[in-house]
DNA sequence: TGTACATCAGTGAACGCGCGTTCACTGATGTAC
DNA sequence: TGTACATCAGTGAACGCGCGTTCACTGATGTAC
């Protein structure tokens, strides 16, 4: 949709058009790994955007450029697309430079997120249907180096691991309410004013509260809430 | 899949079974209301648990038992069951005592959520595909008495109205990263210690940070947010 | 009490549609001679 | 330089499948007489 798109190499039209554009890899108008990474692109883009379902291969190749029957010959097919535009992804983030402070990766992931279309990762994170192993695994295996392990560095202590979900569950909550547009004065307002809303709550995040076991507290056996008088249902 | 579920009037069969079980309304084994009760709350169920679209009315008729057809008949469609069970969940959520306390909300809405599979709002909130308008505003004025009125005479100051979706935000962030189980450590912590861990995240959100136009503040005409380097992509 | 009928909840087969996938084909490109 | 050929990126029609929907039908229920 936006006028930066990728170079689409297998522009249809049978006749004329010699490649006028300048395309990097010059020579190969027929360029099979031009083809692959506007297919990754575009899939990234819808699949963040409508997710998997409504993401339909069609839709992928149109916004490629390229016919969607390639999808099944360079990926295996279109599942197999979305792994690789989730790997992909990662990829990209790894070679971000690394920040130990919550402050600058929540500012760098509401960016990123905010900028739209291109994170099939994040949609994926804040899906609640539960994902299965392998894709968890591979969700965690992206998102550890540049936003799980600087996080739980910042936060410290004792449930540092916990903390440095939570601040990643927090964040994708508030991008996911800015995407739908449902709860309207998330989403409509300036990135800077949210960062500056979410401040004191990254803060509290890092100051580790009273443990519940520690040496004066009540014992740590109470199960698990009381029953918060159900109405209704 | 539960043991507990909605009392099954259609029960197929043709033959016997003359309503051994304790029926609430005796008299009538084909009861129209009924069917259309269980038809909402299987709905209700699957919507949450799988989406729009991996929810299919023949799942839905399964776990009702009840013909799928019926959803045409009783509903007019698939879509409008939808609203439906949107609908209906705030019926429910508006029969509950109010409570105007950021604790106390959240430790209601996340018990809800942690139920699972009776909440298709909770999914239509963190679904990041824009939402259409209409439903929108059907889910504003479902979460506005129980949730976001109370939190924003909690929260108070003159970002009220923005902290109170932050904190609600917040929450479905969690119970999203929570259901999917991607997130280890949010996904098996035990309700109560998700709770402890938020307390101090959710003081923060109720005391008002320093105003950006604040007298002292410096003038608040800045961009949106400096350009954070954006490397790669 | 018994019979005929109207009502309406529920049934089930069939339909059209959009999807991902398959596969025989086209034609551009690079190479061997 | 020119010709024949192998390779392989890209094409497009067709396929089977699962979906939501439709609709003529069945049969249980309640009522009128």
């Amino acid at each position: 949709m936006s006028a930066e798109s990728a170079p689409r190499p297998g522009a249809r039209g049978h006749g004329a058009e010699p490649a006028s554009g300048a395309a990097p890899r010059r020579g190969r108008r027929r360029d099979a790994e031009a083809t692959r990474r506007a297919l990754l692109e575009a899939a990234g883009a819808l699949f963040d955007e409508r997710g998997f379902d409504r993401a339909t291969i069609r839709d992928i190749g149109e916004r490629a450029g390229v016919d969607p029957a390639l999808i099944a010959r360079y990926f295996g097919g279109k599942e197999q697309l979305y792994i690789a535009a989730l790997a992909d992804e990662g990829r990209i983030a790894r070679r971000q430079p690394q920040v130990a402070d919550l402050h600058a990766i929540a500012e760098r992931l509401l960016a990123r997120w905010d900028r739209g279309g291109t994170s099939p990762v994040r949609r994926a994170l804040s899906d609640p249907a539960p994902a299965d192993p392998d894709q968890r695994a591979l969700l965690r295996r992206i998102m550890r180096p540049g936003v799980i392990d600087p996080a739980k560095e910042a936060v410290g202590g004792e449930e540092a691991a916990l903390r440095a979900e939570l601040f990643l569950a927090l964040l994708l909550g508030v991008s996911a309410a800015r995407s739908n547009g449902t709860l309207s004065a998330v989403a409509n307002a300036s990135r800077a004013e949210l960062l500056r809303q979410l401040g004191p709550l990254l803060d509290a995040l890092a100051d580790a509260p009273p443990r519940a076991d520690a040496p004066d507290a009540p014992p740590a056996d109470a199960p698990d809430v009381p029953p918060p008088a159900d109405a209704g249902g």
